[in-house]
DNA sequence: CTCCTATAATTAGCAAGCTAATTATAGCCC
DNA sequence: GGGCTATAATTAGCTTGCTAATTATAGGAG
């Protein structure tokens, strides 16, 4: 049986998905907010805009996903005094602390999903999901 | 900047539902059912709980994706006599139909993404994401 | 200054996906 | 047969994600 590109993506992705699941449950945080974390990680004081085009999420998605991470205390959002219209996005301590352990978790799935695999087998692995992303982006 | 695994799947298969969306629409299809199209093209009379396995869905999941398909005429749903707990899920000509055409607008987007790639790295590409699926599934 | 357009974020309404709980049937053991 | 357990599907309630529409602000052209 030979499987489609787009059957193995969805299916890796829910595996993926699955796997963080149930800790993602247990540190208090539902499905789209550890993306948001890890995005923040490096890029703390980031715009909307720019989370949702590093997430690879539509900015009225984010919307409902910081309302809520704000709402538990994650993070914080400031209007921009220059321009009223953007708000920029800072983790609290707690936001912090729990996106290192997302960061963990993350690498942690990795490191179960490339068992087996050499370094230069991962880095060819990268450097296809990276070339397929810009091919499909044109 | 390197990017984890977790993200570049994330990336991809956002795009790749990205792509399909448009086309989707103006077939009337909406986004889960494309899945349960192509799993049923090779395997009509399927039941619920294999249909859910295949598409990597929760079976009440699926649940509701073929209520909508039904109730569009996409497919009908047969008790089993002899185990009425089982429905078998056929196509209809008009789900076969649409069938076909999602199976094409596949194959579209995976040559696209695909664009570069040499016989060798595609057949690379399909046995590492093959791999991380089972090193997850465990 | 006023109008027009552009942009950031939000809201509304929908589909998809999940878990947990429910319903209905099956099968087994006494 | 009666009662336990297992299994298939559905329903309920939630979050995520989308598009389309709305709100608020910014900025330029006349």
């Amino acid at each position: 049986m030979e499987y489609t590109l787009h059957y193995l993506l969805m299916a890796d992705h829910a595996m993926v998905q699955k796997k963080l699941f149930s800790d993602i449950r247990d540190m208090g945080l539902s499905l789209g907010q550890p993306k948001v974390l890890d995005y923040l990680k490096d890029r703390d004081g980031a715009v909307q805009k720019e989370i949702a085009r590093g997430c690879h999420i539509e900015p009225a998605s984010l919307s409902t996903i910081l309302r809520g991470m704000e709402k538990s205390g994650l993070i914080i959002r400031r209007m921009q005094e220059d321009n009223r219209r953007n708000l920029k996005v800072y983790m609290t301590d707690r936001g912090r602390e729990l996106g290192k352990e997302i960061t963990k978790k993350f690498s942690e799935i990795e490191k179960k999903a490339l068992t087996g695999f050499s370094e230069e087998e991962m880095e060819k692995l990268r450097s296809f999901l990276t070339k397929i992303y810009e091919n499909l982006e044109e």
